[in-house]
DNA sequence: TCAAACGGCTTTTTT
DNA sequence: AGCCGTTTGA
């Protein structure tokens, strides 16, 4: 279906899989050997067949992963050792479940069909928890918050604690809370030690905002997971009825559980033990948001008996690109260690590419994508994978100058669109009266004159009497408290909610929506705005209700939606793809662009300030993971210089470009570099390098050198942590208004002022600019 | 009630 | 430098 025009999207192709498996599979109901096992290797062929007792598949990249788990799955189904209701897989996205039913469909036909447990954590937890609500404190109606909410309603929770939200901000306290949540500590678990983080009152805050979600009969999504763990270990015999009904457990990128999910699905597998986990240590890369390596690496001890298998045979890529991943990622310590072959060509080399800057950088990549696809290669084929997504801005500038249609892949999503949510919100509130937040939403929104003050009073009687928001607003309408234009306004507001309510049973749920965003003034709203953005709302408001067809109920289209985040684009002609290095795991295409291999940048500061040394290792990790996406070409660019945050930076080329196998790589430069700055380039360069030596190496090698000298300069703690390169002069700059000086990006310039040690100089040709002073010279004047 | 002015932040992202 | 949210002032 819709996965056919985009291939790029779709996980690992596996081993040379002729056509049909489908056909065969279903032909082959009677005999032995069942034909789905046919093509796979021996190891892989164990992991599907070592369906008793805990097993841990560790399946490098481009191995075969997602064939041995949907393969295994088909094999447990087909041999009869479970119903399809049966079996428990679970992933972390709603992607990664969609691909992998779409891939049993394929082996099986339509039994998935009856596979209601294959989904993420999250909507797993969701089912569960619907039918066994009361035993955690929640109706079965509960609604699940989304990360917005989750912020507004901490925004609350610390306004109500008296603490100035400024100085303390709420999303700094989702942060804790989550981190909390993921490790499953409840607010009387919090370690001493952190709970005084933020304002010294953290833990207390986690437990004022869980009893908060508990009044408003909501869940975040911390939550399912600590719930349901909770919901199990409170009740036994729940957790039975589970074990008798999971007879098989298998879960997808098992390193990136976190220490809740892991405790979810031990407790689950504390029954039949069959529970395969498929993962790769050496692809973690969501430390930072909770997940646990020491999972996947505690495998062994944490089951006892449990078979390892290891994927180790490449079906990807070529020689070249798998050797150049395999020897950086080997820098890594605490490996489970997996060496990775392939029969495969060698094909190209790694190719290396400096240039001058970042926009020389993007265009000698438009360049090189042009070449390719002249040569016939499609660009759904082509992908580039920054580190940070500011780096993007620089593509799409180039792309749309080109004239090269590409599309940017995890960018904010549909259905966290403000009109989107607004929209939303009205429906939530019709359906759920006591979800205040969303009520709270839209409550004034078109305005109804219900502003702060007249929300103020209705949050003071909703609190006072324990009630929800829009309870406590019918009762405040018959007093005399509000005045006559608020109250009149709510009023109207509330005995239209009334009349939804009623039709809630009565139309079709499509028609109901329309009608809600007609009545309320919110279509007008946007009709009225004369903002260049107005008219794309309202299609997506369109949209919106075309995608609320395909649900039975409003309820329904609601529990979708606060789960599933993502929707299904639309795809036409052939696309660059432009991601993150995060959003391509699991994608694979023949060539791959990876620009911004900087100090700094790639590996990111902030990674190796925050964790140190398992930072670095998490940001090899990331490089091991972008290389690997590659079929057929790899491309790691850098460049001499940057902007960051508005000011040119000199930076010096990633280190892990030098932990490159030389012999897989071919380091290539630009034209510009040489050729418009004059002469070899490189003299140029190296006067804005500031220990003012001149290097004889090519630029790549040449960074090794002058990280080991900053290392050796400064010591101490901060030896692994690479840094760009931009020393500033301190607070007293040594220049002085108007004074004439060089610049190497921009030539002569005079200075216009002077904000510590950022310059703005009014340079001859380009104008003025804000730099740093470290990469100014004095007229004249070698530093 | 609304728009201009100010100030703080700025990696990665899913559910 | 830009973006967002909040404050401030008319």
């Amino acid at each position: 279906m819709a996965d056919h025009n985009r291939p790029a999207l779709s996980a690992s192709a596996a081993s040379p899989a002729p056509g049909g498996i489908a056909a065969r599979a279903r032909a082959a109901s009677a005999p032995p050997p069942p034909s789905y096992l046919d093509g796979l290797n021996p190891e892989q062929r164990r992991a599907v067949e070592t369906t008793e007792g805990p097993v841990l598949v560790l399946a490098g990249a481009g191995t075969g992963k997602t064939r041995v788990l949907t393969t295994r799955i088909a094999h447990i189904l087909a041999t009869g050792r479970a119903w399809p209701s049966q079996v428990l897989a679970v992933t972390f996205t709603n992607k990664a479940a969609r691909e992998m039913r779409h891939r049993i469909g394929d082996l099986v036909g339509d039994s998935v069909e009856g596979m209601p447990w294959l989904g993420t954590f999250h909507s797993i937890c969701v089912k569960i928890l619907r039918r066994h609500a009361e035993l955690v404190g929640l109706k079965r109606d509960f609604t699940i918050l989304d990360t917005d909410d989750q912020i507004r309603l901490m925004k609350q929770v610390i306004q109500a604690a008296d603490i100035d939200d400024k100085r303390w901000p709420a999303r700094q306290l989702a942060a804790f809370i989550d981190g909390w949540k993921n490790k499953a500590l409840t607010p009387d678990k919090v370690p001493s030690g952190e709970a005084y983080a933020f304002a010294g009152q953290g833990d207390q805050l986690y437990r004022a905002y869980q009893e908060r979600l508990k009044i408003l009969n909501a869940a975040d999504f911390g939550d399912l997971m600590l719930e349901t763990i909770r919901l199990f270990r409170e009740n036994p015999g729940v957790l039975e009825e589970y074990h008798g009904r999971f007879r098989y457990i298998l879960v997808d990128e098992y390193q990136d559980t976190n220490v809740a999910q892991y405790l979810w699905l031990r407790l689950l597998a504390q029954g039949p033990r069959n529970i395969c986990c498929v993962g790769d240590d050496d692809q973690s890369i969501y430390g930072w948001r909770g997940a646990e390596v020491d999972n996947i690496l505690r495998f062994e001890t944490d089951f006892p008996g449990a078979a390892v298998i290891r994927l180790e045979r490449n079906y990807r890529s070529t020689s070249h690109i798998l050797q150049a991943a395999s020897h950086l990622i080997a820098h890594n310590e605490g490996r489970l260690g997996k060496t990775l072959h392939t029969d495969g060509e060698d094909g190209e080399k790694v190719g290396v590419t400096c240039s001058w800057d970042s926009e020389t950088e993007a265009r000698v990549i438009g360049e090189e994508i042009e070449r390719l696809q002249r040569r016939g290669e499609s660009l759904d084929e082509m992908a580039i994978l920054v580190r940070a997504s500011f780096q993007m801005r620089e593509f799409e500038d180039r792309f749309v100058t080109l004239g090269l249609p590409y599309r940017v892949i995890g960018g904010p999503r549909f259905y966290e669109r403000q009109e989107i949510r607004d929209a939303i919100a009205y429906f939530r509130a019709v359906v759920q009266p006591a979800d205040d937040l969303a009520f709270e939403r839209i409550v004034n929104v078109p305005r109804r004159g219900l502003g702060d003050a007249t929300i103020r009073v209705l949050h003071d009687h909703a609190r006072a009497q324990r009630v929800p928001l829009m309870q406590a607003a019918f009762a405040l309408i018959e007093t005399e408290e509000l005045k006559p234009r608020p109250r009149g306004g709510l009023r109207d507001l509330l005995q239209t909610f009334g009349r939804w309510r009623a039709q809630l049973d009565e139309m079709k749920h499509t028609d109901l929506a329309a009608q809600i965003l007609e009545e309320s003034g919110y279509t007008e709203m946007w009709q009225n705005d004369k903002s260049a953005e107005a008219p794309g709302r309202l299609e997506n408001l369109k949209e919106l209700l075309r995608s609320m067809e395909e649900f039975e109920t409003m309820q329904g289209f609601l529990e979708h939606v606060s789960l599933v985040m993502d929707t299904e684009s639309g795809n036409d002609e052939p696309k660059v793809s432009l991601m993150t290095l995060h959003s391509a795991k699991g994608l694979e295409f023949d060539t791959v662009f990876l620009p911004g291999w900087e100090e700094g940048l790639f590996p990111h500061q902030r990674a190796l300030d925050e964790s140190g040394r398992a930072g670095l290792e998490e940001e090899r990790r990331l490089a091991y993971v972008g290389v690997t996406r590659a079929r057929r070409r790899a491309h790691i660019h850098f460049a001499t210089n940057r902007r960051v945050h508005g000011l040119w930076q000199s930076t010096v080329p990633s280190r892990f470009i030098d932990e490159l196998p030389e012999a897989n790589v071919e380091v290539t430069e630009t034209g510009s570099v040489a050729g418009s700055y004059g002469g070899y380039g490189y003299s140029r360069f190296d006067r804005a390098e500031p220990f003012g030596s001149t290097y004889a190496t090519p630029g790549w090698q040449r960074a090794q050198r002058g990280r080991e000298r900053q290392e050796t300069r400064k010591g101490g703690p901060r030896l692994i942590e690479g840094e760009i390169l931009a020393r500033s002069g301190g607070p007293n700059s040594e220049f002085s208004l108007g004074e004439r000086v060089f610049h190497q990006k921009f030539g002569y310039g005079e200075v216009k002022s002077i904000d510590g040690n950022k310059l703005t100089v009014d340079f001859e040709t380009s104008g003025p600019k804000r730099v740093l002073d470290s990469f100014i010279e004095r007229h004249g004047t070698a530093r």
